[in-house]
DNA sequence: TGTTTCCCTTGATTAAAATCAACACTATTG
DNA sequence: CAATAGTGTTGATTTTAATCAAGGGAAACA
């Protein structure tokens, strides 16, 4: 898919979709935070055979659900993605945010089970990744297996990163640390660092970091009275980085 | 390392100690619920040929700390192992505790250096098995890969597991569930479900749970008033499993 | 384009666990 | 064996965030 644009100028443009579905890993702008970062040449051609492209999920429709046969994981190309489990009583847990470049749907393999549920935040696009495949594909490429070992340990070591913000830190200090999150994630990808659209509601936050969304709320006002944050609906201006890390009781 | 015992009777008898750095993986009692569980025969050996066992760990001894090189995935022979991270402020979050069969370590593969610290909480033989032999071997044997794929997986469902606990549950629930997993990680090795001593303090329970020691102790003592446990020190009787299930929030 | 639903904010009150404090018991060690 | 540091328990008070309550505003949709 290609869709005609008339540029400033007046002057008809050729640009690919965000959603375009048509991409391969080659050409992929995410090549060098996702997956084939590990891999050069005509591994990546190997790798992005196996990987399929399917039409944009739109907002709030499930990818997988707990329970549901494992099978694959994903890469997000663009959109935002969150993974939650519901607890017994009813209530979700959100497990995690996944922006352009991040892989979800790990926590499938141990049990051959999807342990989570994922789904879109606004219109999103996935690579899926048939797991049987990677795994064959990892056995012959030792860079691609490394590479996907740190992955799922990189995603060990930032649970248990979540795990000490919400045994120890006060609201502030883990909305703050949330936010400090997405600004670097943003970053990574060549976005503004200091501006962007939260793309989950103050319920999903308060589901992540385990506080409600009164508690979420009130934090931001807080935030924005100490000129720290600028807050309208889900934009976000950070207007003090250095006092938001302060706050969220991250050394500076 | 063998010691001579005399038995109940009288008569003298073999047994290999529980620290026994001696022992490989085809005769190792655990070979069931550790590493070499997907492999038999021949793969079993080749797996023990790259595992090294070294002498016990006294109590309160480091295994590894935080930011060490990462060379090597530890399995828990005897004793128990924790592992910690120290935040910013100076304060210990637990993010596990190792019983043996189980395997620590996993979380210093992304960044090639350890994420948390691991000590003996009393006296334990670990199994070191360096990474880059295992990630040779996962390539050439599709099981052990496999395996090891699944493992990564279960260390991030159960960090899940226990995010959900912070976020979401209240201070009887988190020590009731505590006792339940410490009761079932016993019973797969075949011990005593409902009668146990407890290797870490009542600190370290705190440091794990997101609570302060004061409050897991009184917990303890309700849960000792309802008849629920008996608790006597470290030692712990579950007196009524259902009501403990039923405490921790776990359907029955 | 109106209307309904969801989302967000703010205020008042309550509940749960942290903190502060004191003391008993255990285990370690000189 | 006494001294002492560490570990665990219990009580009183405080703090933080949850809960309850209400209303405003955005956005989805019919």
């Amino acid at each position: 898919m290609t869709i005609h644009l008339t540029d400033a100028d007046g002057s008809a443009v050729l640009k690919p979709c965000v959603h375009d579905y048509q991409v391969n890993c080659s050409n992929c702008r995410l090549n060098s935070v996702c997956l084939p970062l590990a891999l050069e040449g005509d591994d990546i051609q190997q790798l992005d055979d196996i990987i399929q492209r399917s039409k944009p999920l739109q907002k709030s429709q499930h990818l997988y659900r707990e329970g549901d046969h494992f099978q694959s994981v994903y890469a997000v190309r663009s959109g935002t993605m969150k993974a939650y489990k519901t607890t017994d009583d009813g209530r979700e847990q959100v497990t995690g945010f996944f922006f352009p470049g991040e892989i979800l749907g790990m926590d499938g393999i141990s049990n051959n089970s999807h342990a989570s549920s994922a789904k879109a935040l606004e219109t999103a696009a996935v690579c899926e990744i048939p797991f049987s495949s990677l795994e064959k594909l990892s056995s012959m490429m030792p860079n691609l297996q490394r590479h996907f070992f740190q992955l799922m340990s990189r995603e060990i070591t930032e649970d248990q990163q979540l795990i000490t913000l919400l045994s120890k830190n006060s609201a502030d200090e883990r909305v703050g640390a949330l936010m400090l999150s997405i600004s670097s994630r943003n970053a990574r990808r060549q976005l503004s660092a200091t501006q962007f659209r939260l793309p989950m509601s103050r319920v999903d936050i308060g589901n992540y970091l385990g506080l409600t969304v009164e508690t979420v709320s009130r934090v931001f006002s807080r935030m924005q009275k100490m000129e720290i944050l600028r807050v309208e609906n889900k934009e976000i201006e950070i207007l003090d980085p250095s006092g938001l890390k302060n706050m969220a009781n991250l050394r500076n």
